[in-house]
DNA sequence: AATCTTTATGCAATCGTTTGCGGGAACGTT
DNA sequence: AACGTTCCCGCAAACGATTGCATAAAGATT
């Protein structure tokens, strides 16, 4: 094993020059003749050289290196954002590494700062569920550009990149009143996570301009978007003694949770009540009936995400400058809210 | 921005120190005493110092991160083992860099030339669909540990983590032939991938123990294991003259696609025609009926690539040496097999 | 022919850390 | 008193690549 690498010195050796014409040649420097530029790069692709990344990033300060911070991985959407993320980033000539924060704060801090110590060229990340303190994030971006997508917070300082959730929650709630609902539960978090909040705002909003009272036993909160919970939710709603017609879910688990719960139960979907979801998850298909959702352009977040991070890792303008990115998404019209 | 980081110099100055008792003070050098070391290392933490990874690299040829390559990071699979190899390398003190090579073999070879001159300690790779030259897998033997997972190659000489994938599929078979059915279809890869062999292989000796006839009709095989194929086959499958009462599908996704052809076409699962799978995919509770399928535990795989890694990483021992490590699976009896 | 430019190259320092070696101080041993 | 040990610590080289500066050679200008 342990094959020996070629070096710089190696080349400079074979040819007869300096490291440091070698190393120029290579790097297309001016001064360099075309003869001798030709010859270097010739051995040093012949040898398969291949420059040492941490002699480099150590004298150049630059890594090429992005981290990427997620709270969940193996989540459907998470994954779709990477995948792109991954594409765009090699693209651009920048590798990736990935942590989980697994939703834990604390982790989530020391994520931060070890990539920091790392070396990375900058961070991009979307926030855990209860971050709360951003004390964390202000440091990182004393030292290296920051950009956050998906889980935002608007406390920060630097470039976010969003989908329009306000807009997009308006949309599906009014869908359910243009089908001629008027009882709409929704589903929402009940730690006001920035995602979670401007949703409940179109939600608010879509009733407002339709001049539907509000029911605040409609308004149903839950620690955790599962399906499990949903499954519990949909029995509470079943047994209230006025229902309502309709449930806007801010997530396509909890909804797939409620539907399961409402088939149980016989409750026609969306004759009796109608359900909307959030994402355009893959089960989103699966369930029956197919959940009228709202997709989220993960490949375009991912790569937004990248091409302005690395846009302020190579054109170091003033960090701490916020600029707020949004993306549309499209309201998919299935059968748990349509009667062909 | 750039805010300044301390470095070992500062801190031997503000001591009065050289450099070199200060490195060896934190690294808990003998040679030096319990008092110093102390005074170091309380000053140290004050200023927050953090060793400059890439220095400490480039010196000592070791970058403790992990290159991973997956063909697809969205597959649910896939992201459950990279969960768990996140965790684990972190456990491990590694860091963990990701690349998709989107089942396409010249951007696998690429990315793992990329991962060997970026200067990884070491690679956990699944390989691509159709990778047949293995070239590029032993010359990076040559240089550092490689650990395949999921789909793997025998023909690398290298350590390999699989599930029993023939024991798992002979099982899901007897299971079908447990339950009264006899003539069985196979749905598997028409590239002869590593999986779908052992996976075929499996159904053959189920088959044959049991004494049941092999029908050249009812093994079916197909490019690219899509829910759209599923559909598809499913079709094929139902307008033959002489029904299949069962279909062991070697992926979840093809056997959902299936399912929901069937139930289009009103065949009555399982007791007409009953379907088993393969992945427990999250997909496999939310389709009705909920699909019998093989478990296959993404955790203990991710976990057990990253110990091997690891431990080749750090107890150089002779490469180049195979080892094949076996995870057993659990099948998992649902409705889509069973009638309660 | 002397001087200035330009072109192409080499020298040597540098980045931050580790580590082999050498050496001074303090102590113990004859 | 002379010598050997042990204990701490510093000097300086090394890792591989980059880069400011110096410089030799060749060409241009007067």
């Amino acid at each position: 094993m342990k094959k020996e690498v070629t070096t710089l010195k190696q080349l400079a050796q074979i040819l007869e020059l300096s490291t440091s014409t070698v190393s120029r040649a290579l790097n297309d420097h001016p001064d360099i003749s075309s003869e001798t530029r030709e010859k270097v790069q010739k051995l040093a692709s012949k040898m398969n050289y291949m420059p040492n990344i941490f002699a480099k990033g150590f004298r150049k300060h630059k890594t090429n290196i992005i981290g990427v911070i997620v709270p969940n991985v193996t989540h459907y959407f998470t994954s779709t954002i990477l995948k792109e993320i991954l594409r765009e980033a090699e693209l651009k000539g920048y590798r990736v590494i990935i942590s989980e924060s697994n939703n834990d704060v604390k982790k989530e801090k020391e994520i931060l700062l070890t990539m920091l110590q790392f070396g990375v060229d900058g961070i991009l990340m979307s926030l855990s569920k209860m971050t709360k303190n951003i004390e964390p994030m202000l440091y990182a971006l004393n030292m290296k550009p920051l950009v956050i997508f998906d889980k935002v917070s608007s406390k920060i300082p630097c470039t976010q990149i969003v989908i329009n959730e306000e807009e997009a929650a308006f949309n599906a709630v009014e869908h359910l009143i243009n089908i001629g609902k008027t009882r709409i539960a929704i589903v929402k978090e009940s730690a006001n996570s920035y995602n979670s909040e401007k949703r409940y705002q179109g939600y608010l909003r879509a009733l407002e301009e339709h001049q539907i009272e509000i029911d605040e036993k409609l308004i149903l909160t839950v620690d955790d978007l599962s399906m499990k919970h949903g499954r519990y939710l949909a029995s509470q709603l079943i047994s209230m003694k006025n229902r309502p017609d309709a449930i806007f879910c801010i997530t396509d688990t909890a909804a797939i949770g409620i539907i399961q719960t409402l088939k149980k139960f016989n409750v026609k979907i969306p004759e009796e009540i109608a359900v909307v979801g959030f994402s355009n998850s893959s089960h989103s298909t699966i369930i029956e009936p197919n959940l009228t959702t709202v997709d989220q352009p993960g490949k375009r977040i991912g790569q937004i995400a990248v091409q302005q991070l690395v846009n302020e890792i190579e054109e170091p303008v003033d960090l701490m400058t916020s600029k707020s990115i949004e993306i549309k998404t499209n309201l998919i019209i299935r059968d748990s809210t349509f009667v062909s």
